[in-house]
DNA sequence: ATGGTCGCTGGGCGA
């Protein structure tokens, strides 16, 4: 099973490209984020054309996010549990009813620049939510999956100019010490779990020639449960999609279980 | 180089 996310940057601007996407890599499920659009509006007659159930979590002008699934969906829940005071559409929960059924979490985390100040104590507040709602699921001992844009940047490595990003909400030692937390409850990061080489990036600003100087980061992420990462098969970036055009600052992240 | 570029929206914020 494929299993890909995507920060799409508003599904107005990527009518076409999201739909060619999903027609060439195929994934039987795709976590979007940043929707920036309400329930109502998502084009969603684009996608069950193709065979996807639709789950939107949105809002207006911002956030907001989408489960694609060719699979049915089961139990969907909105709204990262713990803060009934927090009106962001960033997070949605589905249970993929494959031959083995998968817990998926898809999250838009707060950027919460700048730092410090209340977006970062906002960001840090919903990482302890976040935290606790890993914790939950861990105690089940099933497979589940948190995927999406986390905007952190795990480590230097994982950005083409670590130095431009030391005081920045996506790298500061907080952000990062949080975001360990998350690992250290025994997730496994998909990505580096599969892939050595560093260099690898799933954002590049629109801004200043990121693209074609590849100044990127990666920040877009699959956090896999052990019952899941048992499952793990292959973790690639789509990195072509942010050369061709009308494309997100983001690119799309798969996964492949065998499930 | 304190800019630069997008998206949503209809002016300015968010990233």
């Amino acid at each position: 099973m494929k299993i890909a996310t995507f920060n799409i940057n508003g599904i107005k601007a990527r009518i076409e490209t999201l739909p060619r996407w999903l027609d060439e890599a195929q994934p039987d499920v795709a976590l979007l984020q940043e929707i920036k659009s309400v329930d109502e509006a998502f084009p969603r007659e684009i996608f069950e054309e193709r065979g996807y159930t639709v789950e939107t979590h949105g809002m207006k002008s911002f956030n907001g996010v989408a489960i694609l699934s060719k699979l049915p969906l089961e139990d969907v829940t909105r709204g990262l549990p713990g803060d009934d005071n927090d009106e962001q559409a960033r997070y949605i929960e589905a249970t993929v009813m494959g031959e083995r059924p998968i817990r998926v979490c898809g999250l838009y985390l707060p950027n919460g620049n700048p730092a410090p100040g209340p977006k970062y104590d906002y960001k840090l507040a919903w990482m302890k939510r976040l935290q606790a709602r890993a914790e939950t699921l861990l105690a089940q001992e099933e497979p589940f999956l948190m995927a999406g844009d986390y905007n952190i940047i795990p480590q230097d490595e994982d950005a083409a100019k670590p130095e431009d990003w030391q005081e920045d909400a996506l790298a500061r030692p907080e952000s990062r010490a949080a975001y360990r937390r998350l690992l250290n409850l025994g997730l496994t990061e998909a990505f580096r779990a599969r892939n050595k080489m560093a260099g690898m990036y799933s954002f590049w600003d629109y801004q200043a020639g990121a693209w074609n100087r590849n100044n990127g980061i990666r920040i877009d992420h699959f956090l896999l449960s052990p019952q899941c990462a048992d499952l793990l098969l292959d973790c690639q970036i789509d990195k072509e999609e942010r050369g061709r055009s009308k494309p997100s600052d983001h690119v799309p992240v798969w996964i492949d279980l065998a499930a």
